[in-house]
Parts: C-alpha cells; structure tokens; sequence
DNA sequence: GATGAATGAGGTTTCATTCAT
DNA sequence: TATGAATGAAACCTCATTCAT
C-alpha cells in the first residue's frame, strides 16, 4: 500500500517539512471519521494511515474528539469554498437557485465524506461543533445570497410570494443530502442501486425540477413564468 | 454457595415470564444505538438498562452486530405498521399524499430513534440489514400506494405527467427526515432551535406545500388545478 | 498457599472462591503503592503479582485512584486493629503511655508499608482519603483512650498539669515514625543504618524517655514522681 | 526554513544569560517534583512551567533522575544555610537547643517543599542521593555543635547525663517534621486543621517543652535546673 | 432460563527522551 | 546554547464475550 512512500526511514530520523504531518493526520482522520463514524474511528488507523508517530496525533491535536472538531472545521471549510466559487450574485434568481441546488448535488455526490460526518455529527448532537464560533458563522454568506435572490425573484415576479429563505435552504440541502446519505438502506428496500450514474442524473434533474415548481408555484395557484428548458 | 438453592434447569422456576428478558434487552438496545450509533453503544449499558444478565444478551442475540439487525427490524416494522395505519387507499390522490407526507414527519417527530437508526446503518453502508430479506419487502405496499396514487391522480388530471414514484417516495421522506436528521448541525449554523414547536409546524406545512407544488405543476407550465386551502 | 482451593484448573476456567481475586489485588496493590509511591505504581504488576485478570483490577476496584482508597482504608483498620489490642483502660497511666509509645514503635517496624503509604498520601494532600467516612473516625477511640489517661495521670498526681492529648499523641507517633520513614536520608546524613536491630532499639529507648520525660516533668519545675526503671 | 535564520553557535547570541536557563529547570523541578513526587512529576510541565526548551533538560541535567539529584543537593544546601545562620555557638546550650528547636520548625513551615521532598526520597529509599559525597556531609556541621553543646550542657549541670546527640537531633527534627510532613491525614482523623497559625504555634511550644523537659530530666530523676519562662 | 466471575485483545493516551538543524 | 518536530514504549483503562454453575 504505503510501499512507495516510505523512503527507508532510519531509526530516529525525523524531520518532514513543518505542518506536513498535521496535514497528513487531519486528512487521515477525515478519511476515517468519515468511514467508522466518531466511536468506531480508531486513533491508531488514522496515525498509521498518515504514517506518523502515534504521538504527534496528541501533540496536534489533544485528543480524538478535538482532532475530530479540527475535521469538522476543515469540512465546513471545503463547503463554503465551494459555495463561494459559485458567482451565484451574478446570475438571475432561477439561473441562481438552480446553479445552486445542481452544486449542492454535486458536491456531495463528489465529497462523500461530507455527508457521512455530518450525519456522524448529528448522532452525537453536533455537540463537537457546538462551541465553534467558525462553523457557526460558515454558513451566512451563503444565506444571504439566497435571501437576495428570493427577494429579487420576488420583485421580478418570477417568484412566488411568500418564500422562507432558510425552509427553502434546508429543502435544497435536504433532496440531495438524503437521496446520498441514506442511499444504502433506500438502495435496500427499493432494491435498486441509487449510486448508479444513470439514477444519479435522474435524481438531480428531479430534484431542480421541484425546487423551481415550488419558487414558481404560488400557494394562490397563480403561475409565474413559463418554465425554461431543463439544462442538463 | 449453598446447596439447596442450586437449581437445576427445573421447568417453571424462570423468573420472569419467558420472552419478557429479550423483549427488554432489545428495548434497551434499540435506545442505546439511537443515543449512540452502533460502534458507540455499550452492550454493558444495554444489559444494566435492561436490569438482565450480561449474558442474556449473547444467549438471545448471539452477538452484538445480530442485535442490532434485531433493533433495525423493530424499527422497520414500526414504520410499516405505522404507514398502514394510513388507509391511504382510500383517499383522493391529493388527499392521500398530503397525508403520507404529513403523517411522515409525525413520525419522525414522534420517533426519534428511527432516524438515529437508519443515519447509522447508513454509515455502516447498511451493511447489518442487507441481509435481511425481511427488510428489502417493508416497503412494498406503501411503494405500491405511491404509485397508484401518482397514476390516479395524473387519470385525474391533478397531477402532472411525468412523476417518477420512488423519487417522490424519496423526496417525502428526505424533506422531513434530513430537517429533522440534522436539525442540530443545521440548528447550529442557522443559530435556531429547529426542535421548537412553531419552528416545527412552519416546517411541516413547507414540506407539503413542496410536494404539493411539484405534483400540481407541470414541467410544461400548465396548471392542473385550484390547489385548495392548506390545512393545519 | 491456596492449594487446597485450587480445583483443578483448566483452561478458560475461572471461579476462584468469589472475593478471593479481589483479596489478592487488594494485598497486592498495598505492597505496589507501600513500594513506588502512587504514581510510581503500575497496576500491571499488581494484577500480575496478584495473579488475575488485568481486568478484574477495573471490576472490582474502579480505577488505580479508588483501589489506592481502598489500601489505604485496608491500613487505617490494620492500625486500628493493632491499638484494639493493647487493652490500654486495663493499665495505670504512665504504664498506657508506656505500652502505647513502645507498641507505636513496633507497629511502624513490623508494618513498614503503613508508614510508606501514610508518606505517600500525604504527598497527595490526603486528597484520597478526605472523603472516607470510615477514615475519618478510625482514631477516635484511641484518642479517647488517650484523654482518659491523661486526665488520670494528672488526676494522680503522676502527669503535669497541661497535656494536649493530640498533641501528646502526634508527638508519640511521631517520634517514631520520623525515624522509620526518613531512617534512608537519615542514613545518609548520619552514615549509620537505622535499621540494624540494635540502633533501633536504642531509638525505641529513646522515644520512651522523651515522652515520660515530658509527662512527668511540669513546666513549671516539679517533678512528679521518682521515675521508675525502663523496662526493655 | 529560513537559511539566514540559522545561526550557528556565535558568542553572545544566547537569548538568556548564561545559566539562567539552568537555574530556572532547577527551580521549576523542585516545585514539580516537591508537588508530585518523583514518579508523578512531569518532565513537560517543569520545561513548560520554566519556559525553556524541552530538550535543555537534557542538556543540563542528563536524565529526569539526574535532576532529581540536583533538587534534592539544592533542598540540602538550603537547609544548611538556614541552621548556618542561626549562630549557635555562642548561646548558652539550653538557648542553643530551644533556638534550633524552633529554627527547626520555622524551617518546614517556611519551606513546604523540604518536607515533600525528603518525604519522596524516602519512599525510594534515598537511592537518588545515596552516591552524593556531598549530601552525606551537610549535616556534619550541626550534628558537631549539638554534640559540643550537650556536653556543656552537662558540664555546666543543666542538661542530664546520658544523652546522644544522634537520637536528640532526630527527635528534634522529627516533633517538626511529622507534625508538618503528616499534617493532611492527620487533619483527616483529628478533624482539624493543622495548618492554622495558632495551632502551629500551639505545636512549637509544645515541641521545645519537650525537648527541654527531656534534656532537663534525668532519667534518674533529678531536676537539673528550674526552667525557665517559656517565651513565646 | 439465568447467574456472575472471569477473560484477553485492543483502545486511547502519556511520557521521558532524541534527532536534525 | 538553543529549537521544535518526532519517537516508541508503556501506561491506564474498556469492551465484547465466555465459562462453570
């Protein structure tokens, strides 16, 4: 496995570039944390899969829960970037909402691990992340966009009236997060396999396609544009 | 210690009615992997809350991992037993998913502990329930149901064209079960108590007003119907 | 020494007689922590020097910190057990103090871990101690004891006038104690080891006149009684 | 990382006087070792609590055990400072006797950390300074003083006849020592605490009546001298 | 059907110490 | 003289499981 990086390591030579193997732990531990859930990771699969000293991942770290705060962080970090590269203040209101629900799908689809550590994290009341004033704020830009833009969907008339920014930012989150996070018992009972990229471009098309029924929809009944032509 | 009280496997001499001690240990069980997922429970924790021998448990159940499918069937079933309380056959199509989707988020509310269940066996890749041929066929009759339905209601021509059953299966169940999966991650960066009552109902009448809204309006613009008044 | 209890053992056999096992850690941890101090104590080789599973020490004890209570509640009755049996009432005053101060000297000799674990506790500020209930009132009723003799003593005539007895009694104990837990820097000092029989002998001599000296003889210059011969 | 950073051993670039890091190790270890005990000390904490680092230790000191030895030189070089000072040569010897009584006593009071450290190098049977030349000769001096002061103490007629010096200035020591050294559990079973300004002092007088009383009382009974005001 | 003492592998964490610079 | 990253052995403790009764 690891036969090409070692590099005839003498006894008591130390020595890597500084940083570099807090690196190496903390993308070990995403890995694993991601796969085993918090009490089924183990320490000692992290350090050895970082190749490092068991001890540097205490010496970083402190602890298996503070590494695990420290994944956390580095998680909601790679979410945002990638809401941010989105430019989605540039874009109409429909072009944005959707830009933005095919990222989230996508996202996910692309970092698996994402999913599975915020699931791992509910299990434990997000109790980890609780006290993190970073992660507590992660989320606002992106709010705010969504908030706009509902709102100059609305005074453009392509929107409906009453939108809630935050249900509609859990609905958006929530299509694509359960179809990926529960796909293995849903894979189970519809006896089907939900990972297959065929019904994942099905799934995603669904899914913009209810999200913009609903923004377009007026509870009134009242329609508010004719519906472009689904991009793929 | 003493010889008279050695008892000898004599018939009727159990101290409790028999099935009484499983039934325990997997109630017990059944909390104790909800609180903590699968690798975080305690077999001990799970013996003492059940006030049973350590050794019950193996005699039952055989192991932990076989206890645990033994939970996620208790959970099934009650799922099942809750959607067939439904009757949603006999209902307008409407009427009947308006009252899936609600009676879906009841339930999720009222047992926290299925959510808990499938976010961990999820994690495990669901690997403990595969097997189960029991659990493949749970949700049948209520995939059936869907599909009638969509089927009536598009004959009625209340429903759109194109809707695919088990993506509507899935977006049902995924709006309520990710707000509620997740409602402390989610709770944390949106700084709000996602548990509190009103919070909870603006939710529940989001998610129908979201499925409501994809059924109804059709990807070619066209209208089916007045929707009608969004009851409590 | 436990032959004939020793049924013959087979392999993945257990069952000693229920509280032996505990027994043996117990005598085995007392003679770990006498020796290295509590930190110094490694619980491995108490559980191997007690001959049981590493995990009967967790079982039955807790922690390292609940079974060094335990030593030292084990010492504190062994002390108490040790008075008990002096019969000190039955004696004229001088002949109590006489006997307790003599027999004091003979405990710590004969029972070098209690001086050593008494050392080490108060190293820890007595903090595993403070909380023992049990503890607490193991000296009452030699203190007592020592009162009554006190009040006789000058009652008759034969003690000064103003004895403390608790500081009478801390110096009676101290007297000999000090010898015995410093006897190895005090060896170094006095290059002369306090442990040959008969150094020790002349030191128990000693102890015996100083505290007679001092019962005997009033602050203001009277003396009280001829002094009788020291007995060896 | 930065090559002109590197400096290589050039006079005058140490960031801290010569030696000052060594005197700062020493200091932080007493207080650690003094706290804890030898095994309970924490190398970590003395660098930490010193500011230095870590690896300066070993350059100075060698070993955690090597350090130990240099505390507990430095512990016996305070002491003897302290009865150096005190002159005793020139008092009368029953002033003499009483000045180091009570010099004893203010010592252990004064230096908490004399007390725990003897106290711990018993426990290891004073292997640490046992190989120290100059430890094994501290006490030389006083021990010299006590025994000249004894033996005008009888010439003059004010002391009794037979007593030792050796036995005389352990029970000197030891009235200060246990009372102090002991002073957590015996707090524990005397319910008190003995660390309150007017019980300490209730303890010095006490402990220089009995020493004088001992020195003034012969065991044959006669009364040496009329005793004089005890001062306070 | 039930008990409780016992097991042993392995988990997380600590700690004195050393290497390359 | 000084630094800071790294080491590895071993410490305390946990946990699923089994044995004899």
């Amino acid at each position: 496995m690891d036969a090409e990086t070692t590099k005839r390591r003498r006894p008591g030579q130390a020595t890597r570039p500084p940083g570099e193997s807090q690196r190496r732990i903390l993308a070990a531990a995403r890995q694993e944390f991601a796969a085993k859930g918090f009490a089924g990771a183990r320490t000692d699969s992290i350090v050895r899969a970082a190749g490092v000293n068991p001890n540097l991942l205490y010496h970083y770290f402190g602890s298996k829960e503070r590494l695990f705060v420290a994944v956390m962080e580095d998680v909601y970090a790679d979410v945002r970037a990638h809401h941010g590269d989105l430019e989605l203040e540039a874009l109409a209101p429909e072009d944005a909402i959707r830009r933005l629900t095919e990222a989230t799908f996508d996202l996910f689809v692309a970092s698996d691990d994402v999913i599975r550590l915020l699931s791992t994290e509910n299990i434990h009341h997000a109790e980890h992340i609780r006290d993190s004033e970073r992660i507590a704020h992660f989320y606002d830009p992106l709010l705010a966009i969504i908030e706009r833009q509902v709102e100059r969907g609305r005074a453009l008339g392509v929107f409906r009236a009453e939108v809630d920014a935050q249900e509609l930012f859990i609905t958006i989150t929530g299509l694509s997060y359960f179809y990926l996070s529960n796909r293995h018992t849903l894979g189970v009972i519809l006896r089907s396999d939900l990972n297959a990229r065929a019904r994942r471009e099905r799934r995603r098309r669904h899914i913009v396609d209810v999200v913009l029924s609903y923004l377009r929809h007026g509870a009134d009944g009242t329609q508010r544009l004719p519906p472009p032509q689904n991009p793929a």
